[in-house]
DNA sequence: CAAGAACGTTTCAAATCTGATCCTGAAAGT
DNA sequence: ACTTTCAGGATCAGATTTGAAACGTTCTTG
C-alpha cells in the first residue's frame, strides 16, 4: 500500500479540521512521522493524542504504532515507490476524471497558498538585481517556462543549469541582492538542495516551488509553495505548479507596474518590426 | 469587501467538511452563485439547505440573498474585459479569481476536445516510429515539456529546433511512418507553419496543439486541440495546454502499455543506480 | 387578491467530532 | 520484583456539525 503521505493525499478531502490540522503538520515534515510519537505530532499538529490516534487508524493503520513502523521502512527504502506501476492496471482514464483530478490539483493547491508568502516573495523578486531560475532534470521545462515569463518583466534572468556550463562557475556571481526561483517537484536532486543552500548561504532570497511530498527542511528557502500533483493517469500533473508560476510571475508584473509594462510593450514592438522579416522564430 | 470566491479562499481553512463541499463546488463555477438558488447549490454540492444557509453567513452576508445579490454584481463588473494594458491599472488579482479563470480554462478546453480527435492522434502516436516535436519561440518550453513526457513512454524523440542546429537539415528526415507534435499556442511563427506543411507533404501524422484564437487551416493538421488561455492576470494562461499535453501523454502511455511499463520501469531502474552516485543532475 | 410554489431561515434532534481522563502495557531504572 | 515513565488505546461527556422538518417570506400565477 501507499506511504504516509501518499494515504493522507488520498483522503485529504474527507478528513475533519482536527484531522486536516494533523495531515497539514505531517505533509510539512513526514520523516517526523518515524521519529516523534503520535502524542508529541498531536501536541505539535495542536490537537488531542486521542485525535492523533484516530487519524492513524483513518488512514487505514491499525493504529500509531503500526503507522511509525511504516513510516520508518518508507524512509528505509528511501528509493521512493514506483507509484505508476499501479496505474497501469486501470484500463484508461476518462476526460472527466482527468479533468476533475486537474481542478482538484489547482484549487487545493490555490487555496492553500498563503498570499502573505506570496507577497514577501514578489517584493524581493521586485527589488532583486538578477533573478536565477534553477531546475534540474525533470524541473527544466519547468524553469524554462518560469523563465520565459520572468524575462518578459525583468531583464537579467539567468538559468541553472544552462547548456553544458559548470553550475558552480557560473552561480559564482549570486549576490545578497539576487532572487533565486527553485524548482522541484517531484524527484528532487541534490544538485537542487546544493544551490538552494548556496543560495541561502549568499544571503539571496529563495523562493521554492514543490509538491505535497517533499519534506521541508525549515530554512532551505526563504519561502516555499505547495502544489498538489496526483496525477489522474500515468504521470503526475505540473498543472498547479504552472499555474502558480503563471501567477506569481503576473502578480510580479503588476506590482512592478509601469517599468515592466514598458518592457511588454518594447518586446512587443521589436515583435512586430521582425515579423516583417522572413525568420521569425524567437 | 471581496467578492464570493475571496471570501471562500480567505477562510477556506476554517470550514467544516460539509462547508468545504460547498466551497468546492462553488470555486469550482462562481457565476453558478448568481444563477442558481442556495437550494439548488446545496443540492449540487450534496449538502442540506441549512448547510448552504449557514455557509453563506459563515463568509459574511446577512443571508444567501443579500450573497446572490453581490454574486450578481461581481459578474456584471467582470463583463468588460481587462485588455493587458488595462490590467495594470487594478491593484492585483485575487487569488480566488485566477483559480476561477484556470479552472475555467480547463473546463472548457477538456470539455470541448473530441475522444475520437484524441484516440485518432494516439493511434497514430502509438505506432509512429520516430515522433517529432516542434516548439518555437513562447512554445518551446511547451515542447519541452511534452517531450520530457513523451521520451518516457517512447525511445525516438526528436525536438525542433534544437540546440543552433539548422531545422531543415534535422526535419530532413521525417517519414510517413513519423508523428508530428505541433505547438502553437500565443504567437504562432512561420517557420511552424513551414514545419507543419513539410511535415503533411510527407505524408506524416500531425497533431497540432493550440489555442481559441488560432484561425483554422483545415488541412494543415491531422487533429486539432484547441485550448482555452485566457490569463486573469498580466499573462495567458498555458495550463489546459500543458493539462491536455500531460492527458495525451498519459493515454498514450496506457494505450501503448506494457513496452511503455517495461521502459518507465527501466528507466526508474537507471535513475536508482545513479542515485547513489554524487552527481543526479539528469 | 388568493393560492401556491419556491426559497431562505430557524429549530431541533441525531450524528459526529474532540479533548480530558483513565487504563493498559512495555521499557528502563532501582 | 517493584516502581517509574511514557506511549498508545479506550471511554465518555461536552461541543460542534448536520440534515430533516417546520416556519416565514417573497414571488408568481390564476
Amino acid at each position: 500500500m501507499h506511504d504516509v503521505s501518499q494515504r493522507i493525499v488520498d483522503i485529504y478531502d474527507e478528513l475533519t479540521r482536527s484531522e486536516r490540522r494533523m495531515a497539514d503538520t505531517i505533509l510539512q515534515a513526514p520523516d517526523l512521522v518515524a521519529e516523534l510519537s503520535a502524542t508529541s505530532l498531536a501536541a505539535r499538529a495542536g490537537v488531542s493524542k486521542a485525535t492523533a490516534a484516530r487519524f492513524f487508524r483513518r488512514l487505514g493503520y491499525a493504529g500509531a504504532r503500526v503507522a511509525r513502523a511504516d513510516a520508518r521502512r518508507s524512509i528505509d527504502r528511501d528509493g521512493r515507490e514506483p507509484e505508476w506501476r499501479a496505474r497501469f492496471g486501470t484500463p484508461r482514464v476518462s476526460q472527466a476524471q482527468h479533468l476533475t483530478a486537474e481542478v482538484q490539483n489547482l484549487t487545493r493547491t490555490i487555496e492553500q497558498i498563503r498570499s502573505d508568502d506570496l507577497d514577501s516573495a514578489i517584493r524581493a523578486f521586485a527589488l532583486a538585481e538578477k533573478i536565477w531560475v534553477v531546475g534540474f532534470g525533470e524541473n527544466y521545462p519547468l524553469a524554462h517556462f518560469a523563465r520565459a515569463l520572468l524575462i518578459r518583466v525583468k531583464p537579467d534572468i539567468r538559468m541553472i543549469p544552462i547548456g553544458g556550463f559548470s553550475v558552480p562557475e557560473e552561480f559564482a556571481s549570486i549576490r545578497a541582492s539576487d532572487a533565486v526561483l527553485a524548482l522541484g517537484v517531484g524527484r528532487r536532486t541534490k544538485s537542487l538542495r546544493s544551490v538552494m543552500a548556496s543560495s541561502r548561504k549568499a544571503d539571496a532570497h529563495v523562493t521554492f516551488i514543490t509538491d505535497q511530498i517533499a519534506p521541508v527542511s525549515e530554512d532551505a528557502a526563504s519561502v516555499t509553495l505547495r502544489c498538489r500533483t496526483k496525477g489522474a493517469g500515468a504521470f503526475d500533473s505540473v498543472v498547479a505548479p504552472v499555474s502558480v508560476l503563471t501567477y506569481f510571475c503576473s502578480s510580479l508584473a503588476l506590482r512592478i507596474g509601469e517599468p515592466a509594462l514598458a518592457r511588454l510593450e518594447y518586446i512587443s514592438q521589436i515583435h512586430a518590426e521582425w515579423a516583417e522579416l522572413a525568420g521569425d522564430d524567437f
